[in-house]
DNA sequence: CGTGGGCGGATTTTT
DNA sequence: TCCGCCCACG
């Protein structure tokens, strides 16, 4: 951030470069200069890599004398695009609002608004989001009732978005011999006539028609080619096939990429993701300059060292070495719980410590292998009356109500939308019951027609008077709503929308508070629409209000401001850093996980995850793990992770758990053998029948002590401390 | 049509 | 253990 000094630039003599220069490394300065040729960043955790990006965007623009038109940036997360475009922004001391910098699915889809014609989409096309696919796709199935096995929906979408991010149409997988694989072939073509016909994409229908608009149409080809000269790619080897088919024919042969990632933080080949990728950039693009950024910028040396160790235990790698040129700082502290319960109060006691000392709650992270976990964090938090935030978990315009009231915003921009039709056609309950609906699907699909169509014609014939009354009310109410609120503001059409759909009395009249925080959040989308501005000569606000929505699922939880100790997986953790890290549940089975075991690549990528999670970490990390664990509802033994045996021990200090857990068992008000033995969790105890054993818990006071001991024969057992007649070992 | 109880399954996540 | 899903009832 330092941006002091005159500084005669490399290059550009008209131009003082040197706000862009200054402050970069060697290694960092050498990629935001490199000359025209392809370019990839090899960039370690922590080495500046959006912040090369962005001085490289700067350098293009203000040195090479590229148009900010002739600049693509891609990121795979709104977050990292807003980041991006905010960095790029303030570096540059102006708006940039030629540059177009997205995600791959908000530049797909903006091409595709573009171009609806030309990837023979309808125009005023919507976005389907995962849970809609799914929806759909359920019904699709239970609709063509199959006669023999049934289809499983959600492999079903697995298949077809696999398919999809591979670059694969049904017609190119007609040749299968096996009797599932064809039946899957054959849903994955009626799904899309379906989604066709009722004007919906899904995300990875955005990414292959951007990609297909490229090969079908060579003089918009030539356009965007011409246009795009330069493609900034973030997060590199996150790329799916068909994410990186999609900017190697952007490229052709003239574009020049400069592309940004770190095999070693590939952590999401099991969504896709190819590593292989930026193994094979080099080949791909001839003349590339590599340029490996290892300057380590956040983390203490110990901290690195760790990480270092433990990468290098991977194979498939293209060699990396972080280092910092700070001080080695704390040792990483170790800790063997007891079970799940001792590991989270030892991680409130250490934060509570770090508060205690004035350091902020949200400048520490939990991090755990799978959510799960996050249940022992959040009850002993709650007991310590901690603020604390969770990660992940339903975002806001993933919520059910939401969905109910874009679904009628849906209807009232494209009848023919069959997956909103069905979501909102009984809700609330207007007595058109599983039946009816069952009839108009049949006659929609006997006749390729959209459900609204279907409605319509089987008014007059084919439903009973009842509930054709009822079908004939809906489509009035829809029509009503459309014409009504024609011209109205967003948000005045968003709030007529949800009264007068009976959506805000329905969840009102719920009563529980459950109800009443669906209302709230109905409540909450007006406002959001209020806040909503996009302007497109062809298209409705709504239509943009509603892809926005589908595009970007908004915020997860309540976006507290206040200091919350921040708790999440550590494949949300990417990107972000902490001044202490807390990697919890180093478990053999857990971390790794037990699918990953015995399988080389999944091993590896498990690696790669711990070390992501490492290299979160600013100051102090802490590893632990539980000598036992309830998973599922059942108490196992548990083995600390080989990750842990692979940092080198002089890095690592061993947590004493007495000087943790300094919480001795009351006395029991009778005698027993204990008396005067002050037992402690993990005290290792005999007893008459049961053997040897150790302590896991301790509840209720004097005479109603309880003790859970955990018996090395005969399992976990809670004993009345007064009776139980227990022998310290 | 909405709910409650029985059943099975239980990495990781963004768009 | 807990959550979501399906089916049987009121």
């Amino acid at each position: 951030m330092r941006q002091n000094g005159a500084h005669p630039g490399g290059k550009g003599p008209a131009v003082d470069v040197s706000f862009i220069l200054d402050g970069l490394n060697e290694r960092q300065r050498e990629a935001v200069t490199a000359p025209e040729q392809p370019v990839l960043v090899l960039a370690g955790a922590g080495s500046g890599k959006t912040r090369v990006l962005v001085h490289r965007a700067a350098w293009l623009m203000r040195v090479q004398g590229v148009s900010p038109q002739g600049l693509l940036a891609v990121t795979f997360t709104n977050k990292a695009a807003a980041e991006m475009r905010g960095r790029i922004e303030a570096l540059l001391g102006m708006p940039a609002a030629n540059l177009w910098v997205g995600t791959f699915h908000g530049l797909a889809h903006r091409l595709l608004r573009i171009h609806w014609r030309e990837a023979g989409l309808v125009q005023g096309f919507q976005i389907l989001d995962s849970e809609d696919q799914l929806r759909l796709i359920k019904r699709m199935v239970k609709s063509m009732d199959l006669e023999d096995s049934s289809v499983e929906p959600k492999e079903l979408r697995a298949f077809i978005n696999k398919q999809k991010d591979e670059g694969r149409r049904p017609e190119h997988l007609e040749a299968y011999n096996d009797h599932t694989q064809r039946q899957f072939v054959s849903l994955y073509k009626t799904y899309e006539e379906t989604c066709e016909r009722s004007g919906l994409v899904d995300f990875a229908e955005l990414l292959l028609r951007a990609h297909e608009l490229w090969l079908n149409n060579d003089e918009l080809l030539a356009h965007y080619r011409n246009r795009f000269s330069h493609l900034l790619v973030d997060e590199f080897q996150d790329t799916n096939t068909i994410q990186y088919a999609w900017l190697r024919v952007l490229a052709g042969n003239s574009g020049l990429p400069f592309f940004v990632g770190d095999d070693d933080q590939s952590i999401y080949g099991w969504r896709g993701a190819r590593i292989e990728h930026l193994h094979h950039f080099a080949r791909h693009f001839p003349n590339t300059l590599t340029v490996r950024l290892e300057q380590n910028y956040r983390s203490t040396g110990t901290i690195l060292k760790a990480a270092n160790a433990l990468i290098a235990n991977n194979s498939e790698r293209m060699g990396k070495e972080l280092w910092t040129a700070g001080d080695d700082g704390e040792p990483i502290s170790v800790y063997s719980a007891f079970n799940e319960r001792d590991e989270a109060e030892f991680v409130v006691g250490r934060v509570r410590d770090w508060v205690g000392q004035g350091g902020r709650r949200d400048e520490v992270a939990v991090l755990y292998r799978s959510n799960a976990q996050s249940r022992s964090f959040e009850e002993a938090l709650i007991n310590a009356g901690m603020p604390y935030r969770v990660y992940g978990g339903l975002r806001f315009f993933e919520r059910a109500e939401i969905k109910d009231a874009l679904a009628y915003l849906r209807l009232i921009e494209n009848r023919d939308d069959d997956a909103s039709f069905e979501r909102v056609v009984n809700l609330p309950t207007r007595g058109i019951g599983a039946r009816s609906v069952e009839l108009l699907r049949a006659y929609a699909r006997a006749n390729a027609t959209s459900m609204w169509r279907a409605a319509g014609a089987m008014i007059g014939d084919g439903l009973t008077r009842r509930a054709a009354n009822a079908v004939h009310g809906f489509l009035r109410l829809i029509e009503s709503l459309a014409e009504s609120t024609h011209g109205y503001e967003l948000h005045e059409q968003v709030d007529t929308v949800i009264q007068r759909s009976g959506l805000i009395e329905h969840f009102e009249k719920d009563g529980s508070e459950r109800g009443q925080a669906r209302v709230e959040n109905l409540q909450e989308l007006v406002t959001a629409a209020r806040g909503f501005t996009a302007e497109d000569d062809d298209l409705s606000t709504l239509a943009l209000f509603l892809s926005h929505a589908a595009l970007e699922a908004g915020e997860g939880q309540s976006t507290d401001s206040s200091d919350c100790l921040q708790l999440m997986t550590m494949h949300s953790a990417k990107g972000l850093e902490f001044s202490i890290v807390f990697m919890c549940g180093l478990e053999e089975g857990l971390f790794p996980h037990r699918r990953s075991v015995g399988d080389a690549s999944g091993m590896e990528e498990e690696r790669r995850l711990c070390y992501v999670g490492t290299t979160r970490a600013m100051k102090k990390l802490y590893l632990t793990h539980a000598e036992q664990r309830r998973l599922h509802g059942v108490d196992n033994r548990s083995f600390p992770s080989r990750f842990i045996n692979e940092l080198p021990p002089e890095l690592l200090e061993e947590v004493r758990p007495s000087l943790s857990i300094s919480r001795p068992i009351q006395q029991p008000a009778s005698p027993a053998s204990t008396t005067g033995a002050a037992f402690k969790l993990g005290q290792r105890v005999r007893h008459g029948k049961f053997g040897d054993g150790i302590v896991l818990n301790c509840e209720g006071h004097g005479a109603h002590t309880r003790l859970q001991v955990n018996f090395e024969t005969e399992g976990t057992k809670w004993l009345v401390m007064a009776y139980a007649n227990l022998e310290v070992l």
